[in-house]
DNA sequence: TTCCAGGGGTAGA
DNA sequence: TCTACCCATGGA
């Protein structure tokens, strides 16, 4: 067992990140609530999975255990160390949206939570699949349908690594129907793995955040099995904001919050965003986690394992 | 039973 | 570009 400790920006609150949104439910991350400790399955230098867990001991740092045996390598710290500052964010300059928070008064808790950046899984190919697993199901139940899959990946300590898109070609579009469930979505996830493997596809652009908006949004829109609304999501999480994604949780939202319970067309919600600019897809984020799962004075009940 | 969820692909206009 | 229609799954 190996232990790293690391600062993180006086605006991060790791409760907040851990809880932005549904992929701390989703393997191979395991949130313990009691401890509040997330452990994930990552990998280190040489490709082989390592369980990490990763708390908070006290605002600004993170304690970081990794349970190997023997010493990790130099080369094995500085991934696992890219890899934890990938998935919380930490680099992710927020300061101008806690800037506008403090100017609205609903959102004002926003900044003193050390909200707005989301959890990140290490790479684009799991993002891709858990939202393709998202789509059209209640979230629950994409949940399970993730944790399926994330069962195909290798196992390590009770855990399962998240699969490599060589595991899901080999395991085939039958495995993803019978065994987990993926219904309609199993295809487009091969067909994506597939690409992947036979390096027709390529994500590294979008991993180092070489695509700009329009350009990153057409890559995502390129997946068979990304439409707008997921498309603009996983925009949202690789840090482009100025753009809602609407889906049928922002409908649900913001019909009793802001239309006194009659439903609005898209273009009545983007209007209502659009005061808020290149912040304008973490103003509402944020506003409806608070209002409606984090509760008032921080985390009172927020759900596990799934929200509805 | 019927509806629909954190939609998207496709064909046809 | 917009609109029907279809697509698995499973909870409500």
């Amino acid at each position: 067992m190996t232990k790293m400790t690391m600062r993180t920006p006086e605006d991060f609150g790791f409760l907040a990140v851990v809880y932005s949104h549904g992929w701390y439910q989703c393997p191979p991350f395991h949130w313990d609530a009691e401890e509040k400790t997330l452990t994930r399955v990552a990998r280190d230098a040489t490709g082989q999975p390592v369980v990490l867990r990763i708390r908070e001991p006290r605002r600004g740092t993170l304690e970081i255990q990794a349970d190997v045996e023997g010493k990790l390598t130099d080369a094995d710290r500085r991934k696992l160390r890219s890899d934890v500052r990938q998935m919380l964010q930490l680099d992710r300059e927020i300061a101008g949206f806690h800037d506008l928070c403090r100017r609205h008064e609903h959102l004002a808790a926003i900044p003193e939570l050390g909200a707005g950046r989301f959890l990140r899984c290490p790479s684009v190919w799991e993002e891709l699949v858990k939202s393709i697993c998202g789509t059209n199901v209640q979230w629950s139940q994409a949940v399970r349908m993730i944790s399926r899959v994330a069962e195909l990946g290798e196992p390590v300590e009770g855990y399962h690594a998240w699969p490599t898109p060589e595991r899901i070609a080999e395991a085939g579009e039958e495995t993803l129907r019978e065994q987990c469930r993926l219904g309609y979505r199993a295809p487009y996830i091969i067909e994506l793995a597939a690409s992947l493997r036979d390096g027709s596809l390529d994500l590294g652009p979008i991993e180092r955040g070489e695509l700009e908006g329009p350009d990153l949004r057409k890559a995502f829109l390129a997946v068979k099995g990304v439409g707008p609304a997921t498309a603009d999501y996983l925009m949202i999480l690789n840090g482009v904001a100025d753009r809602l994604s609407i889906d049928s949780a922002v409908y649900a939202f913001v019909k009793d919050r802001h239309f006194g319970g009659r439903r609005p067309s898209a273009a009545e919600i983007e209007q209502l965003y659009e005061p808020y600019g290149e912040w304008r897809a973490l103003a509402y984020w944020f506003e409806a986690m608070q209002e409606y799962w984090w509760g008032p004075a921080g985390f009172d009940f927020v759900p596990d394992p799934g929200r509805e």
